[in-house]
DNA sequence: GGGCTATGCGACGCACAATGTCGCAACCAC
DNA sequence: GTGGTTGCGACATTGTGCGTCGCATAGCCC
């Protein structure tokens, strides 16, 4: 079934097929995907393909030092379909700001053809002056933004494979205490990204229980030869609402009632805090609302009415008024005593 | 120049040249950008690899109802020429949940296609059970999310429009108190993208002072004759650390000093402050430590600190640790007048 | 309506590019 | 050495890419 016209379709498959840099795959291997794939091609013309077709008008290289070649892409090459268009590519400029506060740098790296590529076509487009676009567009973070913690590369792409193609993988990894470093043998069941760190939940070779590791702190990382267990009733969103990451959630939503000052609740006119919210003009007060919401009872949403401080007063629910009060008694107490005796 | 092996390159540009759905290209347009690009190609040519290659092998419509046909790939269509590698998926799906809640879902959705194309990858290549990595990987946000704000595909397209290729825009703008529409011709500046919500910054027609225009408040936009009025003195940091947003920003950084306790201890040990940062362990209290550590003199940080409650003690700068002793002070005020006269 | 232009499309034919085959060389394993 | 695997140059054949021509259709202007 060599219909003729496939010769177009063919090379795109084989540039498909090409990994880009530290991946390989060599001349044999490309000729049997080709051929799953209902491309049956000589290895000759494979071959000539490759070495006079390809590598010419295409940044591939060749590893010739062993005898089945091994052929890849350059590390950042990148080639969209479609082409990006410009709302788009403003997208990804505007996603990358966002991405660099909260992933591994490594990790967004895995990305950078993407961006590269769309500050190539903004580039391209305003031919007039250079890097224009990056004088006029800013993504300001949720939070504070931390410093990402390092992960290595290559334990990213083992661990992120090892994940998904369900293996266990060997690890050396450094204690939290920083001292000692020790081998593991670990199967992946989740990733969680949080903050600014990754983590890897795993089961310990042998063990039962399911352990979070850091990813920063993994100083190697290998495909292990070991079977892959599998904890069969492992749900991620449970266990992070079981409270692993300092997030505990009740199953239920909680009514919110508190009142707020103005320019809390022009934000949450914009962006509300869930789509049962309502905000009612306080009679008698200087610029305050009534708010009334539905919102998860979560940590996270406690945090945010602690950072809105003194703007608002939460009357419901009780627990969470409780809580609050205590939070500002005891920082104060803390001010109070180091004020007097700051030892 | 008619070099033979071009063909494929040429099919390659083609492919580029051809806009995603909402685009359209007409032949003529398409013969003429490919000269541009060094294929001198016979129209007769170009008909055929569309109507007859092309089309047959990609997904690409052609709007025939009028004479020059216009030809569009499928909205949804991707393909990346060095296929998504794993770990690059993985990394799409994270990011992707991130910014899921950052920016507004069209903004997200002008992405899409990379996002389904990395679904895709992820699904067809755990052959036995699909979406096992859904079950898998998770991003814990940062902060609380709100709810981004909507906003309308086509403003999200003209106006990243307007501003990278320097047009005024005409829009009519819903005002803050959601009850007047305005129409107005606007000068685009800059965008800035903060919490879920998207602004543009731009002079009315006719005025010298920049102005922010939420996007969701954009009910109508297109593209205006009028010249584009630049400002040219315009700096989007130095208009973004003037407080334009509440983020206000000090040029110069100051030397946080902190005791902090055990757990924001190993929170900043793993994703630091700063990266000078240093942390000390205090005797004689239980598990306490000294932070200290040179960091910006902007409200993000503050709030950083606030929001850790009584497990930090703020020793300098001075003016933080007054606004936090402040604030619990007129928080705990609150919560002592409510709880007299409410309860 | 007539003529002009722009566009799409079928047909034709030539040149040359794509591909299979063969033979040889290099390398590796045993 | 021997056999298997891979790369590569050469050659012949096939057929396809592409320019050209002619015709049909649809506007547009006078």
């Amino acid at each position: 079934m060599s219909e003729p016209r496939d010769t177009l379709f063919r090379y795109l498959t084989m540039l498909q097929l090409i990994p880009r840099f530290p991946g390989r795959i060599a001349t044999p291997v490309l000729k049997e995907k080709l051929a799953e794939r209902g491309f049956n091609i000589d290895t000759r013309s494979l071959q000539r393909d490759l070495s006079q077709k390809l590598s010419t008008q295409f940044p591939i290289g060749c590893d010739d030092s062993q005898k089945p070649y091994r052929w890849y892409f350059d590390r950042d090459f990148q080639c969209q379909l479609p082409a990006l268009d410009v709302p788009s590519a403003l997208t990804l400029v505007l996603a990358e700001e966002y991405l660099k506060g909260l992933l591994p740098p490594v990790v967004v790296g895995q990305l950078s053809p993407h961006f590269t590529d769309a500050r190539k076509l903004l580039d391209d487009m305003s031919a007039n002056g250079l890097s224009q676009w990056a004088r006029k567009v800013r993504a300001i973070p949720n939070g504070k933004a931390l410093i990402p913690a390092e992960i290595n590369e290559a334990t990213w792409q083992t661990i992120s494979q090892a994940l998904l193609e369900q293996k266990a993988v060997d690890v050396i990894y450094l204690s939290r205490t920083s001292h000692s470093e020790k081998a593991f043998t670990l199967h992946p069941q989740g990733i969680v990204s949080r903050h600014s760190a990754t983590y890897l939940l795993a089961h310990v070779d042998g063990f039962k229980d399911l352990r979070q590791f850091a990813l920063h702190r993994v100083k190697q990382a290998t495909l292990s030869q070991q079977p892959w267990q599998e904890q069969h009733d492992f749900d991620i969103d449970e266990y992070i609402k079981g409270g692993a990451f300092g997030y505990r959630q009740r199953p239920s939503d909680v009514v919110l009632e508190a009142d707020i000052a103005k320019p809390v609740a022009w934000l949450l006119q914009e962006t509300p805090l869930s789509d049962t919210q309502s905000i009612e003009a306080l009679p008698d007060t200087d610029g305050w609302y009534r708010l009334t919401a539905h919102v998860p009872d979560d940590q996270q949403t406690l945090w945010w009415l602690m950072g809105m401080g003194p703007n608002i007063k939460v009357a419901a629910p009780q627990a969470w008024r409780e809580t609050i009060k205590a939070n500002a008694e005891q920082m104060l107490a803390h001010y109070a005593t180091e004020s007097s005796s700051s030892s």
